[in-house]
DNA sequence: CTCCCGATAT
DNA sequence: ATATCAGGAG
């Protein structure tokens, strides 16, 4: 297992390799910005992309999605994958948002994950990308890339896994490594390709080391 | 634990 | 053909 500095070094040679890492889910609110992130359960947040400006167009506030019909939701958001649990998720948060919290998205923990088709990584989320309170919200790629270098164990859980980065990254670092850890998900360390060969964390990295002996790659 | 589930890469 | 993608609810 990485120890602290160990783990910090990591993060940082990653963060040379993506300087600018930042949410690259699209939305002109708060309001919005959750929508997207719901929707972006095992998805990708390109197929998310190409369907919530017409999304946002037809319901710009709350309020609008509160009322609509869930069957004219799903046909927005069809291109995405688990559509139509997320179609309810939708409509039914809008309403807890207009009923429970004034339109507006809250600002914690428990609230958040009071909204259907919020739990803990999608409150993660939110709280850290709206309101710049330091989180580190564990997905598909944060979990793979800390498993693969041994920051964690392999049976740690996402919120185990999150206790753990946040015990050995100085919170100061934990919205920038959340996000820099995504990059090197989606464009480094990739979950069937995880290039090995040209990886700056190859010496450090103990999956690197099982798939070389293995001969792998 | 299972179910949900389209688009894309391999 | 199959694995994977910013997971969450029942």
């Amino acid at each position: 297992m990485l120890n602290k500095s160990q783990t910090v070094a990591a993060i940082e040679t990653m963060m040379t390799e993506f300087p600018d890492v930042k949410s690259e889910l699209k939305a002109d609110s708060d309001f919005h910005f959750l929508l997207a992130v719901i929707l972006s359960a095992q998805a990708t947040d390109k197929s998310v992309n190409s369907a919530t400006p017409a999304l946002f167009r037809r319901f710009p506030q709350p309020e609008d999605l509160a009322v609509a019909d869930v069957k004219e939701v799903e046909q927005y958001i069809k291109n995405i994958g688990l559509y139509k649990n997320k179609a309810k998720y939708l409509v039914a948060c809008s309403r807890s948002l207009m009923e429970n919290y004034h339109s507006q998205v809250p600002q914690t923990m428990k609230e958040l994950t009071s909204l259907a088709g919020v739990g803990r990584k999608t409150a993660d989320v939110v709280l850290a990308d709206c309101f710049n309170i330091p989180t580190i919200a564990v997905d598909t790629h944060v979990a793979r890339i800390c498993k693969r270098l041994r920051i964690v164990s392999q049976k740690d859980t996402p919120a185990q896994i999150e206790q753990i980065l946040m015990k050995k990254l100085p919170r100061s670092m934990w919205i920038r490594a959340h996000h820099t850890l995504i990059f090197w998900g989606r464009y480094r360390c990739q979950a069937r390709k995880p290039l090995c060969e040209t990886c700056p964390l190859f010496s450090v990295c103990q999956e690197g080391q099982n798939r070389l002996k293995q001969d792998i790659n």
